[in-house]
DNA sequence: CGCTAAATATGATACCCATCATGTAAATGT
DNA sequence: ACATTTACATGATGGGTATCATATTTAGCG
């Protein structure tokens, strides 16, 4: 059964956006591509009339997730209490792909980790235009140290089994990028 | 061919030994129980002698590994630069479990998320005795958000596919820790 | 010194999954 | 309208892996 030209674009989309939510949610191994296509709507035949193979999807997936920027108004402060929060914590599924997705890359193919590659570097420009620094040595600095410290706190309280240490975890991390921006930045 | 029980205690260790390692560098699911068994010098039939499962192993090695303490000599500053170095990056299957397994944690059973919680909570401590600082509130911020920046920088490094901005990213969290640390301790 | 139980080896078994083969129906262009 | 192409469905196929069953050898004990 053929579908009109506009329908299999979007049949790409669902394929895309669910395998996204799913990889992020359980990894990359434990999603199968049957489970994926099943998700978009469709069976598990049509899936090499739009991708090579599974570590294709993987990289597609990859540059169509981290192409959405976040919405970063500017405001960072803003934006780090949402990225360090419960909510953000408990929904791996809708959150941020690198805090899902980062750690599984290191096995992926080079087409993968390329897309995450590039994700990171502007994702960290990102977090570095929105910084209040003047120094653009310190303003690199803070962006990366920032960045690494939210990413390893999401990750870390998703792992920790305690909720009281899981959200401390987050809520002290919070603080403590909160008084290393704010220590540069002299206003 | 039954063996010495001082000969099937040291089998137990090896297993364990092995499956750390290759947890380590290659995660869990991408680890089979053969591959353990062989890398520990035996064949896969003995498994089931010593653990009741795959999930039981996965628990038991991450007791085990997370028990051998870090040396940390007391010597905060060393072990950051030791931990943000592109050796330790390289270097996953000898290197800090947390770093490698803690992504992969959030899909394990209860037991095993257990094991990393506690080995987590212990880290924090040691952490924050090692950091100079007085008031307990900022020693407790600056162990929590330095290890979320440590542990962050080196999965985002391994993750990277590029050298130059995989280097810069342990670099530029090494120079914001320290930045950090040296804030609050005033001397 | 021989018996028994235990530790490991060898060899199934059953399931899951990526990928391929073929069928089918509808969209597209002429 | 018709032929053709094409997107998807259904249904193999082959390989890998966790787990189980049975055989074998020897440690440990009387």
């Amino acid at each position: 059964m053929k579908v009109s030209r506009e329908q299999m674009a979007e049949n790409r989309r669902r394929i895309l956006d669910a395998a996204s939510r799913l990889f992020r949610d359980k990894g990359f191994d434990a999603v199968s591509v049957a489970e994926v296509m099943k998700a978009a709507g469709l069976t598990h035949g049509g899936f090499y009339g739009h991708f090579s193979s599974k570590d294709d999807l993987i990289a597609q997936t990859l540059a169509h997730v981290l192409a959405a920027e976040p919405s970063g108004g500017g405001d960072l402060r803003a934006y780090v209490d949402a990225y360090l929060s419960p909510r953000h914590r408990d929904n791996a599924a809708g959150g941020c792909p690198t805090a899902g997705l980062v750690a599984d890359i290191r096995h992926q193919t080079p087409a993968a980790r390329s897309a995450m590659t590039e994700g990171l570097r502007s994702q960290i420009d990102r977090i570095g235009k929105a910084l209040p620094e003047l120094d653009p040595a310190d303003r690199r600095r803070a962006a990366i140290g920032c960045w690494a410290a939210m990413v390893g706190a999401v990750i870390l309280a998703r792992a920790i089994n305690d909720p009281a240490l899981s959200d401390e975890v987050l809520e002290q991390t919070r603080a403590w990028i909160d008084t290393g921006i704010s220590q540069v930045s002299a206003d």
